[in-house]
RNA sequence: GAGGGCGUAGCUCAGUUGGCAGAGUACAGGGUUGUGGCCCCUGCGGCCGUGGGUUCGAGUCCCACCGCUCUCCCCA
């Protein structure tokens, strides 16, 4: 037996009305919100994600599908989606036609990473990205369409954690303050950290590791190092959630893995999973535009699991099984040609219906409607194929009547509210 | 990359000191000549993860490997 590769996995039948589900709810609140959907290759040069998420990040250094193709080009499965959305808003110079854009995107990620609860290789994604506008009040809105997505699906037990990062200037400031702190205690931390000192002294900060949560206690804090702009910018994001009823907490230690964030950076936290396991998350990237061949202008974005969702949803009780109107049950061969011809004619009229043609016996044809929730079971044998006619059941009211085919569609769009 | 747990029917799992491979559920048929859910009966279903070792005899004990899963790091 062949099997599926470690940390992929299958949407059987039974999950995949749910995950239409959560798509749906998605995209419904995201197009409320003014976002359009794009949709770009699950694959991408190389050197796009080098470029774009940062040469020294975790997700690029070793967690990367890279292969080289026959051309001899080095090609990347996409780790996270705004790299791709931004190569082609620059690629198709959509900037150029509209100052501001609104996009979002729905697809597969791909992280090598040893899966666990609710951490796979492949993993789907709902991204947004509002592209050329750097006002603070489109950072709360932003953050307020992805507590939408998660609240429009009735995921519960999950708070908004923000923080600024600062803009380039500022955190390599605080970088310098950050290192000249950490230096004496240097030897205490885990190795880890000890190699983040050097490519990422923020991420310290966020390390779980007791003995690094020891030396960081009285760290200074990137919030104490902000220049005047990203204040400002920081302290009207605040008020502009708290006017739109955004709830959130800030972490002053909240730091992403991605390089190229600036200013805000938030993340959508589910109570039992914790901050190492979000549901979502995202922010404001000053630079990232510009580097990929872009005019120079900013952008924020978000990114939510939609396995992370769906298991918020698993003991929720949620019925996403979908009813059909009617089921076609065949009594005997020679009703089968004419129930054929039936089934087919009612759903061009729009109905939904559902029908086998092996050999079953009626019981169990039944048994099936049942299963699949008909709202109707129409039933053709050889004493209604006489006279032209049907036994039509509601399946919810065991009522049964004998009509004439054309009475069928009417009668059972009778019954539906 | 480091560390736990688990591999027996499609699924969830029992399996005693080593002695014929089990249950529930699902599926199929019947109880009802052409009528669903509940009930009853019957049937189908197995390389006991793989390979080796110990033994008269291994699902059970030993070793190795493979797979899955969870935790940590990190992210969605």
């Amino acid at each position: 037996m062949i099997t599926l590769i470690k940390g992929f996995h299958d949407i059987l039948p039974d999950q995949s009305s749910k995950w239409a589900f959560i798509i749906s709810k998605a995209r419904n609140c995201l197009e409320r919100f003014g976002f359009r959907e794009i949709i770009t290759p699950i694959m991408e040069k190389t050197e796009l994600f080098q470029r774009g998420i940062g040469q020294a990040t975790d997700i690029v250094e070793k967690e990367m599908y890279t292969f080289t193709d026959i051309s001899g080009d080095s090609l990347s499965l996409r780790p996270e989606a705004t790299a791709g959305i931004l190569r082609s808003v620059v690629e198709h110079s959509l900037l150029r036609h509209e100052p501001v854009l609104k996009l979002f995107s729905i697809g597969p990620m791909f992280r090598r990473e040893r899966p666990s609860k609710g951490r796979f290789r492949q993993f789907f994604q709902i991204n947004a990205e509002v592209l050329g506008d750097n006002s603070p009040l489109t950072d709360a809105e932003t953050i307020l369409a992805a507590t939408s997505i998660v609240h429009a699906i009735g995921a519960k037990d999950c708070s908004v954690e923000i923080n600024s990062v600062g803009c380039r200037d500022c955190r390599n400031t605080y970088k310098h303050e950050l290192r000249k702190f950490l230096k004496p205690s240097l030897d205490h931390l885990c190795p880890d950290c000890q190699r983040r000192f050097e490519t990422n002294p923020l991420r310290i900060l966020d390390c779980k590791e007791s003995a690094c949560i020891a030396v960081c206690k009285n760290a200074p804090l990137i919030g104490e190092w902000l220049d005047a702009d990203c204040r400002d910018h920081f302290g009207q994001v605040k008020k502009a959630l708290e006017s739109i009823g955004v709830n959130f907490r800030v972490e002053p230690r909240l730091v992403r893995g991605l390089d190229y964030y600036s200013r805000t950076a938030f993340e959508l936290v589910h109570s039992e999973l914790g901050r190492s396991k979000a549901v979502g998350g995202g922010g404001r990237y000053d630079s990232l535009i510009g580097e990929l061949g872009g005019p120079d202008i900013s952008g924020i974005g978000f990114g939510i699991g939609i396995e992370r969702l769906a298991m918020n949803l698993e003991d929720q009780g949620h019925s996403f099984q979908k009813e059909i109107d009617v089921f076609m049950a065949i009594i005997g061969e020679k009703a089968r040609a004419s129930c054929f011809e039936l089934a087919n004619q009612l759903r061009k009229n729009g109905l939904s219906v559902d029908a086998r043609y092996s050999d079953m016996s009626l019981k169990a044809q039944m048994k099936l409607a049942d299963r699949l929730e008909a709202q109707w079971v129409v039933m053709v044998g050889e004493n209604e194929l006489a006279q032209g006619q049907a036994t039509i059941r509601n399946m919810k009211t065991k009522e049964q009547f004998l009509v004439t085919l054309d009475e069928i569609e009417q009668r059972v769009r009778g019954e539906k509210s």
